[in-house]
DNA sequence: TGCTTTTGATAATTCTACCTTATACTGCGA
DNA sequence: TCGCAGTATAAGGTAGAATTATCAAAAGCA
């Protein structure tokens, strides 16, 4: 029994009739007859009461004439589900991300969503550590992290150019400056992040080279975190941009450029190379690109 | 896309590989390979990432995956209902009987349901003269009547024995008589029958035969109408035997011998001859012949 | 890194299954 | 009883699907 089988019992059940069948469906009636016969035969009993006009049907031809068309109508929904996915009305889409890079997408993520509201959107918070290993063993569909990944079956593709900047609280002395001078920092309380990462060592290389002090009494585990502690006055802080960008223009915390830093810390979206990509992964780098 | 491709899609996609699918459906490798493919091709999209190791399905795969078990799950209820419908789990039984007949039929369809409960039974109630044309358009599987069709295309079992009787109320004069002699029943108030059948044709004709007086001023649409009017006392009446069985064995009312009738009315099971006969209906006539 | 093994793709061939044409059969109505 | 409409059967042809044989690529392993 498949399902071009039952197409044409369900043609003939509704016609009526053999050839009348036949000719709906553009063949000829023995095919029907022939065609009818092979599924009595595979279904042990007979469709069909032949020889009364129109052809009545027997109740296992009942029977079988409601699943019949349940299963047709399953496929055509499958095929109309096909299609949806491919114009992305459905589907899913699974993000990895760092604590810092969500910001870098979150403008994008927007526009996907009211783009396509059919598609279930999943953003994984982890460490930037794990994500290209997520990626590649498919559990992710693209992330989002701050450097190239090593794994030469990924591709990188840099969405945001971001850089580190130094943070302080209103009231801060430094609060007025535009500029300062990495010397000057020596005495200032750093709230730093508690976590391994090759920014936070990019810090710490910058200050060392430089010969400053970095006074850093207090780690805090998130981003989040160590902006609160700076709009409490606890210290200074020296974070992604993107982190504090809207801190900064609603005037909670004050920016203030020093001479000697320049980190550069761009956010780059990670997916599996060569693998076609799902089709909403495909169009978030889509609407990443075209911005 | 078909049941097959969708069997062999989903074995790939159980296995996570195509030679392995190949060995658990029996074929070579290569037409794993190709009936994948074909899917693909009428789908217009990719099911599975190749060269990784298990296969992985893309996004448009994971949906058919859904629906393709739905599909193949929805095949093996039908053929699971067909093999019951076979052995009568399930399944319909139409049947038309007149308003006496019905009596007959009870034992039978009480064993019946007892031993398939699963089978829809439906009894039409219906005018005698009605139910031959009604088999044969095959709006009733089996009808009951208490004739022989004359239609030639129709076979007749009988299946009970029954005959025309003389009941009368319990404290009418006649109830302490066992017998009376039809000449005896001048003086009687009839209760009749109204609808034209053969059963008021043969009464009347009987009377008619030995000069005797038939009076009859009631006639009532139903047998049962007709009982109730014997039992308040309102007259007497000849109806078939088995229609007052149970109110002459509870003492609701008595049976009175006449001597010259004897008007036996046999109840025939009717059915399109060399039809083959829907199981249940089938079924039911089985249980009628052995008892 | 290079070799072996595994796995999927491709090409050529065979074979099966289904469709068509031609014809016979059957039941129904005139 | 004949004719007609509709289905069954038979024979032949063809498309497509399976098979064998071979290749290419990737993964496991020394």
């Amino acid at each position: 029994m498949d399902l071009g089988e039952l197409q044409v019992f369900l043609m003939v059940a509704k016609e009526g009739s053999f050839s009348r069948a036949a000719e709906r469906l553009y063949r000829t009636q023995p095919a029907i007859s022939l065609g009818i016969r092979k599924l009595e035969d595979s279904l042990g009993q007979p469709l069909f009461v032949r020889g009364s006009r129109p052809v009545r049907l027997t109740d296992a031809g009942a029977l079988l004439k409601e699943y019949a068309e349940r299963l047709l109508n399953l496929r055509d929904e499958v095929t109309k589900g096909l299609t949806e996915l491919e114009g992305l009305k459905r589907g899913e889409l699974s993000l990895g991300v760092n604590e810092s890079s969500i910001h870098a997408l979150l403008p994008a993520l927007a526009k996907f969503r009211e783009a396509h509201p059919g598609v279930q959107v999943r953003v994984h918070r982890m460490f930037s550590r794990d994500i290209p290993h997520e990626v590649l063993n498919y559990r992710l569909d693209v992330g989002a992290i701050s450097y190239v990944p090593r794994e030469a079956q990924l591709q990188a593709t840099e969405i945001v150019k971001d850089e580190l900047v130094l943070v302080v609280p209103l009231k801060h002395p430094l609060a007025k400056r535009r500029e300062v001078d990495i010397a000057d920092l020596g005495s200032e309380t750093f709230v730093g992040h508690i976590v391994e990462s090759p920014f936070r060592r990019r810090v710490i290389e910058l200050f060392a080279r430089h010969r400053a002090t970095l006074n850093m009494p207090i780690e805090m585990p998130t981003i989040e975190s160590i902006k609160r502690f700076v709009q409490m006055g606890m210290g200074v802080a020296i974070v992604p941009r993107m982190c504090v960008q809207w801190e900064i223009e609603h005037g909670w915390m004050k920016e203030v450029k020093v001479r000697q830093m320049s980190m550069p810390r761009h956010v780059y979206l990670v997916s599996r190379r060569g693998a076609r990509l799902p089709h909403a992964a495909a169009e978030l780098m889509r609407i990443l690109r075209e911005g």
